[in-house]
DNA sequence: AATCCTGCAACTAGTAATCC
DNA sequence: GGATTACTAGTTGCAGGATT
């Protein structure tokens, strides 16, 4: 429509959709003068309100008109809240809910329509999943402030994927007014695909558990009324086995044999030997820098400890731990005393359990994590105290103090080590 | 002591980039 | 132009600490 020079865009409300909007009718200015302009500016802003109106978009017209009240609350001076007042309640409930509403009302002679919904709690709040999400974020910050990009992804993409999975499956849900029998419904729902095995409990565990860490801190801040509809809500997970078995004496030589004739590059095999030789994980050898190689004195050893590129090591304290290289480890160590620059960089690790796995699949179904539990079984089969193989694994130890010392010497650790080893040469 | 909750890292599959 | 290697996104396992 044409007013005085200027195209407008004019739309009636349908009486269903008023109330939320807080108008009977739309009226935009094109801010044009030209009809063809203005039929090209009117173009996104049919098909905006087509959608509203037809229902597909209602949670961001939900979230318009909560702005557009909770403005109005404020320009007035009341705290908004949405009108509870139930058959069922006791009388004086509802009577509280409502005196406050009739005071602020009787203050004023004429209100707009949004100033008369905030005081008559007539939207209902609303939180659609995606929301709750970014305010999610927003106050976690803290947790991916030093991440790399590939770290920080890793950490969020999971919540995302969360919860785009569970609005397949509930679409549009909002994240205020679903409740528990919501997330029992979605929890049936996984188990239906563990069963048909497109996932493993453990995933679906993961993915309810984000779902509920997000609705618990948003809530904690924001709704502090509101109950978490996944608090308690889990599946039954007894997959109990070992899934990362350790590698048989049988397959390691199968895997030096291997080594000797593969093409692969001199770094990854280097690497795997150390790992082989050492229990160290394969994020934990491609980051090691110079300084973390020590060849020269009595007992050449590799410190895992933080450095330029790694920040923080898994678990901190116990994961940073000095072990000494034997064996072949040694020999591998020396051919590289200055580390493995092809993988040391973000995601290096991932690269080379990729890699090495790939190269050892000709002769073994197990993989790069299978060289950590061999040498923890070798150091339990070799009569190593638990708290010698946690020191070299880097692992805790259960109430072992953790308060006193620096723990075993690079000594007693070779000596464990050697042992070990000596132990599969005589067949043990 | 067992189980739950959580963070971190390994692993996989599919795809893209690069090499030869 | 086919093979190899790397990257990415997503899944799963491991371990520590909290909770029951």
């Amino acid at each position: 429509m044409r007013r005085g020079e200027i195209y407008y865009f004019r739309r009636v409300v349908p009486s269903s959709h008023r109330s939320l909007l807080g108008k009977r009718e739309i009226l935009i200015s094109l801010r044009t003068r030209a009809v063809g302009e203005a039929l090209i500016l009117s173009a996104p802003l049919i098909d905006k309100y087509d959608r509203l109106f037809r229902g597909d978009a209602s949670s961001e017209l939900a979230i318009e008109a909560q702005d557009r009240v909770h403005i109005a609350s404020r320009r007035i001076g009341i705290k908004y809240k949405p009108l509870d007042v139930r058959r069922d309640a006791p009388l004086e409930d509802n009577l509280a809910e409502i005196a406050p509403r009739v005071a602020a009302f009787a203050g004023f002679q004429k209100l707009p329509l949004a100033e008369l919904q905030a005081i008559a709690g007539d939207i209902p709040f609303r939180l659609p999943f995606s929301q709750a999400l970014e305010r999610y974020q927003e106050l976690s910050r803290d947790k991916w402030l030093n991440l790399s990009q590939r770290e920080r992804d890793k950490k969020w993409r999971p919540f995302e994927a969360a919860v785009s999975h569970f609005l397949r499956f509930y679409p549009n849900a909002d994240a205020l007014s679903i409740g528990r029998k919501d997330a029992y419904r979605y929890r049936h729902h996984l188990i239906d695909e563990i069963v048909a095995g497109s996932i493993k409990a453990d995933t679906a565990n993961k993915k309810l558990m984000r779902l509920r860490m997000i609705l618990e801190k948003v809530f904690e801040v924001d709704y502090p009324e509101n109950q978490n509809p996944f608090r308690g809500v889990r599946i039954k997970d007894d997959a109990g086995k070992r899934a990362r078995p350790p590698f048989s004496e049988v397959e390691i030589d199968a895997i030096q044999k291997l080594l000797r004739t593969s093409s692969a590059n001199d770094q990854l095999k280097a690497i795997i030997k150390i790992g082989m030789f050492t229990g160290a994980t394969c994020k934990e050898i491609c980051l090691l820098e110079e300084a973390d190689i020590v060849l020269d004195g009595d007992i050449p050893h590799i410190k895992i400890q933080p450095n330029d590129q790694r920040h923080k090591v898994k678990s901190g304290g116990a994961r940073h731990r000095e072990i000494p290289l034997v064996g072949e480890a040694l020999e591998a160590m020396r051919q590289f005393p200055a580390g493995f620059p092809r993988y040391r960089r973000d995601n290096g690790g991932e690269v080379v359990s990729a890699a090495a796995n790939k190269l050892m699949a000709v002769v073994t179904d197990k993989t790069f994590y299978s060289f950590r539990h061999r040498i923890a079984d070798l150091l339990r089969n070799s009569g190593a105290q638990d708290s010698m193989k946690d020191a070299i694994m880097g692992h805790t130890t259960r109430g072992m103090g953790m308060h006193y010392g620096a723990g075993f010497t690079l000594e007693k650790k070779r000596e464990a080590l050697e042992t070990a080893f000596r132990n599969i040469e005589s067949g043990l």
